[in-house]
DNA sequence: ACCTGAACACCGTTCAAGT
DNA sequence: ACCTGAACACCGTTCAAGT
C-alpha cells in the first residue's frame, strides 16, 4: 500500500528500449518513446535508470546474457563441431537484430554488470577451445576466435562485403582454417594469467 | 568577384570534423562546433553538405583513403613481413583515434565514395595475400585477415580485454596463427567471382 | 513512493534577409 | 553565391506538484 505503485519495472523498460532500438535503430529509443511502450511518460524512466546511457547500457547487459545463454546451448562433443555451432549462433544473432549486436560492442556504452558479466559470456567460448586445444592455448584461441567471428559480423553489418563472393561461402573457409589452425595446438609465445573474452 | 566569396570549404569542414571527432568524440561534433572550427556558422555547412551524416560520411571517406595509404606504405619484400607491418599499421590507426577508426563501420553512416573507394582501400591487402597464398585465395584471405584484425581492434577498444593477459603478446600470437594458417595456401571451397574488402 | 506536466538547455535543420 | 540570425521541432534532463 504505498502512495503511489509501480506502473512499470526496470526488466519491462529494458526489454521496450531492445525492442524499440531492434526495430527502429538508436534514433528510435527516446526517453519518451520507450516510456511510452513501457507505460509510462519519459521522465519517469529517471527513477530507475540514471539516464539514457545507462538504460542503454542496461539493453546491452541483457542482450549479451541472451547471447551467452544461446551459446551455452551448443553442446556437440565434438569441439570443432560445438565451435562451428556457435560460430553460427552468434553470427545469426548479429543478423536477427543488427542495431542489438552493435550496442555489445558501442564505445562509451556503461557494462553495469562490469568484469563478471563478460567473463560469464567468455564461458562457454573457453570451455570448447580448452578441448580443441588444450589448457594452455585456451584463451588465445577463444580471443582470435572472438575477434574473427565479430570482426566478420561486423564487417557484414556495416556492408564491407558487399563486392562479390559467396559471403556465406566464405564465412565457412575462413573458419574452417581458423579451426583447422588452432587445432594442431600452438602453445602461445607469453604466458598468460587470466581469463577474458 | 563572386556576391560573396567563399570563407571555408568542403576539405577545412571536414578537417575539422575530424579533428573534433578525435579530441572529443561524436557528442563533440555538432554542426555549431564544427562551423567554429572551421571559421564559419553551424547552418552554413549545409551549403555543401547535405546534413550532419553526410559530414560524417566524408569524414570516415578521408579517414579510410588515409588508412589506404598508410597501409600502402608497407613495402616489405617478404608478404609475412609485409602482413605484419600491415596489421601494426592498422592497429596504431585505430588506436591513434578510436572514435574515428568506430566510424569507418559505424551502421548508417553514408560511403560516398562508395564500392570503388572500398575496393581501393582493399587493394593492398589483397596484393599481398595473393603472394601469401596465390590468386585464388587472395580474396578469402583477405577478409579473414581484415576480419580478425579490425575484430580484435574493435574488442580492445570497446574494453573487451581488460581481464589479463598480455594483450600485445597475444595479438601477436593470434596474428602468427593466422599468417602460418594462410601461408599453407588453402584454396577456397567455392569460386569467388569479384574483389572486396 | 512513484508519476506527471512544465520548463530548460541544446541540437539539427530551414529560410528569409543580408552582402 | 555564400553567409547569417532567427525560428522551429525535437530530445535529454530536472523538478515542483500531484496522488
Amino acid at each position: 500500500m504505498c502512495p503511489a505503485p509501480a506502473r512499470t519495472s526496470a526488466d519491462a523498460i529494458v526489454a521496450a528500449a531492445r525492442d524499440l532500438l531492434a526495430r527502429e535503430g538508436p534514433a528510435g529509443v527516446t526517453m519518451q518513446s520507450v516510456g511510452a511502450a513501457a507505460g509510462v511518460r519519459g521522465p519517469s524512466l529517471y527513477k530507475r535508470f540514471a539516464d539514457r546511457a545507462a538504460l542503454l547500457g542496461a539493453v546491452a547487459s541483457a542482450a549479451r546474457a541472451d547471447l551467452g545463454a544461446r551459446l551455452a546451448r551448443q553442446t556437440a562433443d565434438d569441439p570443432v563441431q560445438r565451435l562451428r555451432g556457435m560460430a553460427t549462433v552468434y553470427r545469426a544473432f548479429a543478423h536477427e537484430a543488427p542495431h542489438v549486436y552493435a550496442l555489445l560492442f558501442a564505445p562509451g556504452v556503461p557494462d553495469p554488470a562490469g568484469v563478471r558479466e563478460r567473463a560469464a559470456a567468455a564461458g562457454p567460448v573457453l570451455a570448447v577451445t580448452r578441448d580443441l586445444c588444450g589448457p594452455d592455448a585456451a584463451l588465445p584461441a577463444a580471443r582470435l576466435l572472438t575477434a574473427f567471428v565479430h570482426g566478420w559480423v561486423s564487417m557484414e553489418l556495416a556492408g564491407a562485403f558487399q563486392l562479390g563472393g559467396d559471403v556465406e561461402a566464405a564465412f565457412d573457409f575462413a573458419l574452417t582454417t581458423l579451426l583447422d589452425a588452432l587445432a594442431r595446438g600452438r602453445t602461445p609465445p607469453a604466458p598468460v594469467t587470466a581469463a577474458g573474452g
